[in-house]
DNA sequence: CAATTGATGTAATAACATTACATTTGTTAT
DNA sequence: ATAACAAATGTAATGTTATTACATCAATTG
């Protein structure tokens, strides 16, 4: 799943949401592309739903936004369930993963009888350079 | 902040969310509530900023969808934060907090100098009757 | 009572996402 | 090579969620 195999549209939201310094709205992108020929919001969210099959792009819920993954190469354990620090004041967001969140997570839906498919992890704040 | 304190109109929303089995959207609140005098999205995205204020309601970021908070009178911690998980069949919702989660999730802020404000884990999948 | 504050009513608009349908492109089987 | 199929694309229309702007009303306070 590198870039190689991605189709135009596809190749063009990532390259997007790779050099962004922030989340981004679908629309947003929509509009970095109108110059590739993008015209319609459909044709962003065909390609952020490959894009997030492939585990390359994330959706933060709390934003109805998307990032390139931060960790694409990470082999400790492809992306089991991710979180974000993301900063209220310039957008910044800090991807990471901790067993030790997963596992008490696990345990709880585990004791309930719950059959976990996704997970969502995301804390808004501040990050260090916005509190100072 | 108990229901009594409320205006007309946090009363009602709130009512009709005490009452729902599923999270429910501020439009489909607002259909529940025209016989009651309800006219526009305001009047229900009002009520619930009030709500959310006073803790009696969450907001579910997955879903663009509220529910009544389930521990009202939890006073172990009141709500430093919550985690749901929340049935992609049925709709059912289970509230749940676990220090040991936020214990970690705060050592990985702090080291990173984020200052937290607002922290959402929500958990889709399947309860134990959908996955059955 | 005047002044302030909080709540409400209403309309319009903005922001985010999906459905439906036609067309094109790429792959596989014969 | 070509027929059959699957995947991707183009376009328009529509559906869903949330906010802005402005006027009015009610409760509180000095
Ligand atoms: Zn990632
Ligand atoms: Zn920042
Ligand atoms: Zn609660
Ligand atoms: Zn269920």
């Amino acid at each position: 799943m590198n870039a190689q195999q991605l189709t135009k549209n596809q190749g063009l939201v990532f390259d997007v949401l790779s050099r962004a310094d922030q989340p981004m709205s679908a629309y947003t992108i929509l509009d970095k592309l109108r110059d590739h020929g993008f015209r319609a919001p459909l044709q962003v969210y065909r390609a952020l739903e490959k894009l997030l099959e492939f585990g390359m792009v994330h959706r933060l819920e709390s934003l109805n936004a998307f990032v390139a993954c931060a960790h694409p190469n990470d082999n400790c354990c492809r992306h089991g369930t991710v979180a974000f620090a993301i900063c209220n004041s310039c957008g910044h967001v800090e991807e990471f993963h901790d067993h030790a969140v997963d596992d008490r997570l696990d345990a709880f839906v585990k004791s309930k009888r719950f059959k976990a498919e996704k997970t969502t992890i995301e804390i808004r704040g501040l990050c260090s350079a916005c509190a100072a």
